[in-house]
RNA sequence: GCGCCCAUAGCUCAAUUGGAUAGAGCGUCUGACUACGGAUCAGAAGGUUGGGGGUUCGAUUCCUCCUGGGCGUACCA
């Protein structure tokens, strides 16, 4: 259900709704037959375009009455201009649907600029989280793999997640669970004592671990044997061998170096980097807890947790080498947080083709008697893909996002100097462009659909991307600053008379709808197509329109709507993880 | 084999969660800078929503079968 809506005059229409509604009910001698408010006001939304500005469901009610819609509707109509001839719409019906049209352009736009002059930079906000933590588990990396395009989905998901979340009131905590243990990291020492070199170690570290990790899986289709020797190793690191942990904590030093060195490009932070070896020493209690609770099972010499029952296989807990799993790490890691966050929600960004992971690590929980099971939520998305295949770094098949960024810092910086030269900090602005394009290629997708990597479609600036939304955001700042004076703080509604000035205050208008829509869906895509929209949307009215002229008075009320959408379209790319830019 | 996901314009994607004439961008074609940024805007062309059947006032959306693809399915993460 909606919440008390930003959207014009809401308020007012709803309730004179609700008794239009109840009065149409008597009419067809159903006497007094009144749905509630909250009904009403689910079947109250935006008209979609060409049919007025808001529009109402007539379905249930004509369902409810045992009449067709359309009778419905004109009836509704009827009574609604009889009964209330002041309220700021007027419905007419359309076919099946009783239509709202707003009567006063001036009264629409400026009752929406009245609602941001009120609310200032909280403008889009709202509390439904308030009071209530959330943690988010994104970008999780496995160390010693090089940071891909691939890494990139759960990095900006998550940390878009963040913003939004926040944004509605929740208190976040964002964790980068990195993959630094298990068996991979047997691979790795196994690779290093066999080919690995000090040197090359040293001189390029991540590239010299990309090469021994590759080098690994293509030596073990010959030498199957050297899988066991890399499990041996990983139950050595876990048992705290000296010469295994030493070697361990270099492959992850060099790495989290890398990281950290991509994270600052993308301007991304976490709250805690509490990767896997974090629990390392948490493990055992958790094992005793659900051995405990009667869980746990032997099963071909591991230990199991059967979840037959339910329909999803086994979770294992301990191989036959007695090694964990990060079935293990992740079961102790909630129980972690959880103790240590209370957590309301905790949401794992993770790749969907790890859905039965989750769905057995919180079966586990839940079978545990842990009622916060149902706070945890996998939130998945689809795969990167590049060239029709999986991007994996088994197989070398890999896009280095680091490739990507300069490349399209590379080509922002060319195009700021053929446009826009004088600027002062070029590589600031280009590294800005470049680092949007790439984050918005990752929003701009619904979160389950796969993505393939595309060149020429992560280069490009035209059209739906991210320096589309920076550009309608400099064009923005640049008007004001042309513009060259305060706000004005009283301006004159009545000059509002274009049904350009309307549509736009109206879009600008449901940017805290879209936000909580977001949040519910925990889909970041809700925002960046919004922006698209609105940006589309100005840019119309600005090509069409004049804003700044010599009559004052208009150009202070034009002025008042664009700083509007100019503070929405900056704000929506700062939840997206986007840097809106004033010039470039 | 079993389970989950996907299929919409030439391409990449939407569609208010079952609602109005299925919409955007890219590409193609035609236009717009002696006005606030042409990384822009206006317009045109482009569709049997993979296929069949069903549910109902109404289906891209829900059910079923088929085709084509992806992922998962015990000691990787």
């Amino acid at each position: 259900m909606r919440q008390s809506s930003e959207l014009p005059f809401y308020d007012q229409i709803l309730t004179a709704t609700v008794a239009g509604v109840t009065i149409t009910y008597s009419q067809f001698g159903k006497g007094n037959i009144a749905p509630d408010t909250a009904t009403v006001a689910g079947w109250i939304s935006r008209s979609p375009s060409g049919h007025g500005d808001l529009t109402m469901r007539p379905f249930d009610a004509a369902r409810q009455l045992g009449i067709d819609v359309k009778t419905f509707s004109g009836t509704f109509c009827q009574v609604m201009s009889q009964q209330y001839p002041n309220l700021p719409a007027e419905y007419q019906p359309d076919g099946i649907y009783p239509n709202a049209y707003y009567k006063d352009v001036g009264a629409t736009v400026g009752d929406v600029l009245a609602g941001y002059e009120a609310a200032g930079p909280a403008y889009g906000s709202s509390d439904s989280g308030v009071g209530k933590t959330v943690i988010i588990d994104y970008s999780s990396p496995n160390i010693a793999k090089p940071f891909g395009v691939g890494h990139l989905r759960s990095t900006v998901i998550g940390n878009s997640l963040y913003r939004i979340l926040t944004k509605v009131g929740y208190k976040c905590v964002g964790i980068n669970h990195l993959g630094d243990w298990g068996t991979q990291f047997g691979k790795m020492i196994v690779a290093f004592k066999k080919w690995g070199s000090e040197d090359v170690l040293r001189a390029d570290p991540i590239h010299a671990l990309f090469d021994l990790y590759t080098r690994f899986h293509r030596e073990a289709k010959e030498h199957p044997e050297l899988e066991d020797d890399a499990r041996s190793e990983f139950r050595l690191l876990e048992q705290g061998d000296p010469e295994a942990t030493k070697l361990w904590q270099r492959f992850k030093d060099y790495s989290l170096d890398e990281f950290n060195r991509i994270y600052d490009i993308l301007g991304i932070n976490f709250d805690h980097h509490t990767g896997e070896s974090f629990y390392n020493d948490k493990i055992q209690p958790v094992l005793d807890e659900l051995d405990q609770k009667g869980l746990t099972t032997i099963s071909r010499e591991a230990l199991i947790v059967d979840l037959e029952a339910h329909k999803l296989g086994a979770c294992l807990l301990r191989k036959g080498d007695d090694a964990t799993l990060y079935a293990t790490r992740d079961i102790a890691g909630i129980l972690y947080r959880h103790e240590n966050f209370g957590f309301e929600k905790c949401l794992y960004v993770v790749g969907a083709a790890q859905a039965l992971h989750f769905q057995q690590v919180f079966k586990v929980i839940e079978l545990a008697g842990h009622d916060f099971h149902k706070g945890l939520v996998h939130v998945p998305f689809g795969w990167v893909r590049f060239e029709d295949r999986a991007m994996s770094t088994r197989e070398g098949n890999i896009i280095f996002l680091d490739d990507v960024i300069s490349k399209a810092t590379e080509l922002a910086h060319d195009i700021i100097l053929e446009k826009n030269p004088d600027i002062e900090d070029v590589d600031g602005t280009a590294l800005a462009i470049g680092v949007g394009a790439v984050v918005f290629s990752q929003v701009s997708v619904r979160r389950t659909k796969d993505i393939d990597f595309k060149w020429e479609a992560a280069l490009s600036f035209d059209g739906e991307t991210g320096p589309y939304l920076q550009y309608t955001h400099a064009r923005l700042c640049s008007l004001m600053r042309k513009y060259g004076k305060e706000l004005p703080a009283q301006i004159n509604y009545a000059l509002f008379g274009e049904p350009e000035e309307m549509d736009l205050s109206i879009e600008s208008a449901s940017y805290a709808e879209k936000i909580r829509h977001a949040a519910e869906e925990y889909e970041p895509f809700v925002i960046a197509s919004y922006l698209i929209n609105l940006a589309q949307k100005f840019n119309a009215y600005y090509q069409k329109h004049r804003v700044i002229s010599d009559d004052t008075a208009l150009t202070d009320a034009r002025i008042k709507l664009c700083d509007l959408v100019r503070f929405v379209l900056g704000d929506g790319l700062r939840l997206l993880g986007i840097t809106p830019l004033e010039r470039m």
